[in-house]
DNA sequence: TCTATAGTTCAATATTTCCGAACTATTGAT
DNA sequence: ATCAATAGTTCGGAAATATTGAACTATAGA
């Protein structure tokens, strides 16, 4: 049904961004975009992690905190970074997690 | 009691770091200690803000993810920002975090 | 049209966070 | 020495969030 919600990242305060970032299911996800680019919901997190409707709730956060924008194509759901505008809004912040977070992936 | 546990930066994985930072009151702490060097919890966080069990949880919170160092001096506690080591481990996260915050701030 | 797939929504449970109350430790005054 | 005040911690329960399975929606393909 609904077709999503994509704040202005003006509305956006830093708390929520960095509060979606501080998880690691969410943090994998904000990866594995950074690195593939435009992926399903399947693709950004494999279900063994999380459940189903979990992993649908992460990427509501990572939505209603500007980081991702989500279309539909056919019975998928396409995510992709807002990078752009994320860094106009907050300038490196997500670089200097992305670069962090480099090292940390245990895959 | 206890004297505090400060983790060696490298046990602290970096969602562990941006879920501390991901809080209003946490960051508004943060954004204290950067301005005004080493504080009492009663001056980083104002206690109109939250009860005073709760802040001291906050300083908990940001001891454990290595971004304060707590020492005793007195009947006071002073924190301060573990910067260095913070950049040295996760290069630019705090800086641009903290220069994000600047604007938002409302005091 | 029937079945499978991709994801959402909902309601219940599990986990976290927040708070007040009781406690510890230090200081300063008497 | 004792008493009162201050700064913070710890604890247990209440409030808020997150996670999950089950039921649902929509699309695609046979």
């Amino acid at each position: 049904m609904s077709q999503f919600v994509h704040p202005n990242l003006n509305d956006v305060p830093l708390p929520i961004v960095l509060h979606a970032l501080g998880d690691s299911v969410r943090l994998q996800i904000v990866q594995n975009l950074a690195r593939e680019g435009e992926l399903s919901c399947a693709k950004a997190a494999p279900e063994q992690i999380v459940a189903k409707s979990t992993r649908s709730n992460h990427f509501k956060v990572l939505r209603a905190a500007g980081i991702v924008r989500t279309r539909k194509a056919g019975r998928i759901y396409l995510s992709s970074l807002r990078r752009e505008e994320l860094d106009e809004r907050y300038p490196g912040v997500l670089d200097s997690v992305l670069a962090a977070a480099v090292d940390q992936a245990a895959d």
